[in-house]
This record gives C-alpha cells, structure tokens and sequence, in this order.
DNA sequence: TGCCTCTATGTGCAATATGCATCTTGCATC
DNA sequence: GATGCAAGATGCATATTGCACATAGAGGCA
C-alpha cells in the first residue's frame, strides 16, 4: 500500500522522501514512518520503479528527486486494478450480507 | 488486507480457514497462502474480532468455524473507511496528474 | 489390511517488512 | 558555538510473509 502511495504520488510530479512523507502524513491516511518511506523509495528504485538524482540546487541538505519510470507507471496501474478487484471482492462479500440480511422482505429485490 | 477480506467474507456467514481459503483463491484476488490464512484468522481471535468453535459434525477432518464478533465487525467498518480514504487519496493524486497533462487546455476546467 | 487421495489445520524456518529511536549533514539564526 | 530545522539514512527488535512440510480423519480400492 505505501509503494502504491507513493507511486501515485509520483505520478506528474517528481518529489523527494521528505516531501512525499509529508504529503502522506498530511493525506490523512494513518501509516508512514518516515524511515519506513525512505527505504520503501530505495526498494521502488532497486525494482526499476523509480528512477533519482541528488537535487543541489536548494538550500540546505540535498534532496534525492524521485520520477516515476515507465515501468514504475505500468506496476501502478496493475496495483490500481488490483485495488478495484480488492474492493469489488469485499463489496461482493457485503452485498451477500444483505441478501441474507434481507430475505424476502424487500419487495424491490423480488 | 488479508485480514479486511477474511472479516467481510465473515460478514453475515460464519466459515472455517480452508472454505476461507478457497473464497480467496477463486475471487481472483492474488494473495493466500493457506498457512497464513489460518494465522492470520488466529491472530484476528487473539485480537477478539472472530471467535471460533470446532465443528465436527460435518465429515472428515474437525472444522474450526469462525464467525465475526461485535468488535470484529466495528474493525471491519474501520478497514472498510480507511480503504475508501486510501482510494480518495490515490485518486486525488492521479487527478492532480490529469490537471498538470492538461494546464489550460480544457474550457470546464477553467 | 495397506496404500492413496482429499480435506482440514497447523508448524518451522528463512526472508522480508515495520516501528521506533538515533545519527549525520547542511544551512540559518541567535 | 549552540540551537533548530530540513533531509536522508541506519540499527535493532519485533512482526509478517512465503514456502515447505507435518499431522490427522475419512473414504476408495486392490
């Protein structure tokens, strides 16, 4: 999930680790630990999802950027569609809920 | 994840770890080991979301049948809404994407 | 009876992931 | 020079996972 995260974040825009666990955190979502989304980026880039270079250009300490790679792009999709798929089977799952929650008491599902 | 989909596939029937198991494997989602499975439904009891009782009524090998509890089902909802804030966010991000593809090229945007 | 297969649950172990604290560097400011 | 913040990273203890394997009941079958 924190891969998928920041992938997406990733998506149109570059950033760097700091800025992207800000982003999490202020996202509302409750995870990010930010050395777990250190070393979540460096796996990302030993994958060949993410490509980085050291940005000097700022003041104080350099930033690694991060960019999302074409192969980081076709991973992000094929982890949205799973996503869906997730959501569809638990929306399944509910749905059955229900149906046996509501037998033959609803005249609209006759 | 793993632990959302076992507490929604309980969500209005009770069921056993390998019923489970197969469930999982035939929703097409791609996870499941059956080893994790069943500790992963071990640990959802130790944790008081599912409770469990050995069915040997049935057939062959005794059945250790689960079904979900009140608070199970309150950590369900939980799951259920961090899932649909985490789909929010991905889509936020994706649609930031959309509007920096397209600066000032749609007249709705404007 | 002995053997095989299927169902059903579980454990051992190595690899991986996570949470939390801590360290280092660069710059600004006091 | 001490402090504080930005930015990245590591160390370590503790989960969590994947994979293989173990156990055991029941039925089939020669």
């Amino acid at each position: 999930m924190l891969a998928t995260s920041l992938l997406a974040f990733l998506k149109g825009c570059n950033a760097y680790g700091y800025q992207l666990n800000q982003q999490l955190n202020e996202s509302g979502l409750p995870e990010s630990d930010s050395g777990t989304v250190y070393r979540s980026l460096r796996q990302l880039e030993n994958s060949g999802f993410v490509s980085s270079f050291w940005d000097t250009s700022k003041q104080g300490p350099a930033r690694r950027m991060y960019s999302l790679t074409a192969a980081g792009d076709m991973f992000l999709r094929t982890s949205l569609d799973a996503l869906n798929r997730y959501q569809e089977v638990l929306a399944g799952a509910l749905e059955r809920f229900e149906e046996a929650a509501q037998p033959t008491n609803d005249p609209t599902t006759e």
